[in-house]
DNA sequence: ACATTAATTATGT
DNA sequence: ACATAATTAATGT
């Protein structure tokens, strides 16, 4: 019975938290409550570290709300976004890649609500859950898939079509439709944008000063609105 | 075609 | 008032 000595000062979480969630969408109720029983909840304010690069892989994590970009740091001290990860799915899942320590460093782009559980579950859940493998080795061909047009952007494409294509990622994975555009959902900076696309915050502030003259974006401080996306389509292939 | 440096201004607590 | 974000110009590779 509900014991006052319970360490566990979370409310009780609701299962449909996760029903909805793709690798959790084919289960049973019960099968929800069961892995909901062990998961941890936390919230992390905007800007902090849930796991860190080379740190061994204990736990995995489910991204409820908000959302994570995925870093690299150099050798030199500078960060490399890889990707941004929206709410609704996994990360950390090492295992799945067949690593025991974390290849990235996740920062919580805005606010965000995370669970977690143990690394050890990671095995009897991709056992025992039917979709629970498809579903998370669906998305994880989906980002590699992502990061490697990045990888050719980056070799090929200059400055300019760079940043288009990266402010095009980020409204069709993290965007919300607004009256007159869409509109990038969490706090972005023009460095976080010259680490996305390996160039300076300059550039990235000439360029879209540049495009906002033209009405093509609209921005404010670590806001950006993309008004017009089909010319900066247009843009990113020239 | 871009980075770097530096100076200036705006914006949020 | 202070720190952080953004712009702008000048100079360099």
């Amino acid at each position: 019975m509900g014991s006052v000595l319970s360490q566990k000062t979370f409310p009780r979480l609701d299962e449909s938290l996760l029903t909805h969630m793709p690798p959790f969408s084919r289960l049973e109720k019960n099968q929800i409550r069961t892995i909901l029983d062990q998961a941890t909840s936390r919230r992390y304010e905007a800007g902090a570290a849930i796991f860190e690069e080379g740190l061994p892989a204990e736990r995995f994590y489910m991204l409820l709300d908000g959302y994570v970009r995925v870093v690299r740091i150099t050798p030199t001290g500078e960060q490399v976004t890889a990707l941004h990860i929206p709410a609704g799915q996994l990360l950390g899942i090492a295992r799945a890649l067949g690593r025991d320590t974390y290849p990235a460093t996740a920062i919580s782009a805005s606010e965000a609500i995370v669970l977690s559980w143990p690394m050890r579950l990671w095995d009897s859940y991709v056992a025992d859950y039917d979709g629970f493998a498809t579903e998370t080795y669906k998305t994880v061909g989906h980002r590699v898939g992502e990061m490697n047009n990045r990888i050719v952007e980056l070799a090929t494409q200059q400055v300019e079509q760079r940043v288009a294509n990266a402010l095009l990622r980020l409204i069709n994975q993290t965007g919300r439709k607004v009256s007159d555009g869409i509109e990038i959902d969490f706090p972005i900076t023009r460095q976080d944008l010259s680490e996305l696309t390996a160039t300076t915050l300059h550039t990235v502030s000439r360029l879209l000063s540049g495009w906002e003259k033209q009405g093509l974006v609209e921005s404010k401080r670590k806001r950006i609105k993309v008004r017009d996306p089909h010319a900066l389509v247009v843009l990113a292939q020239t």
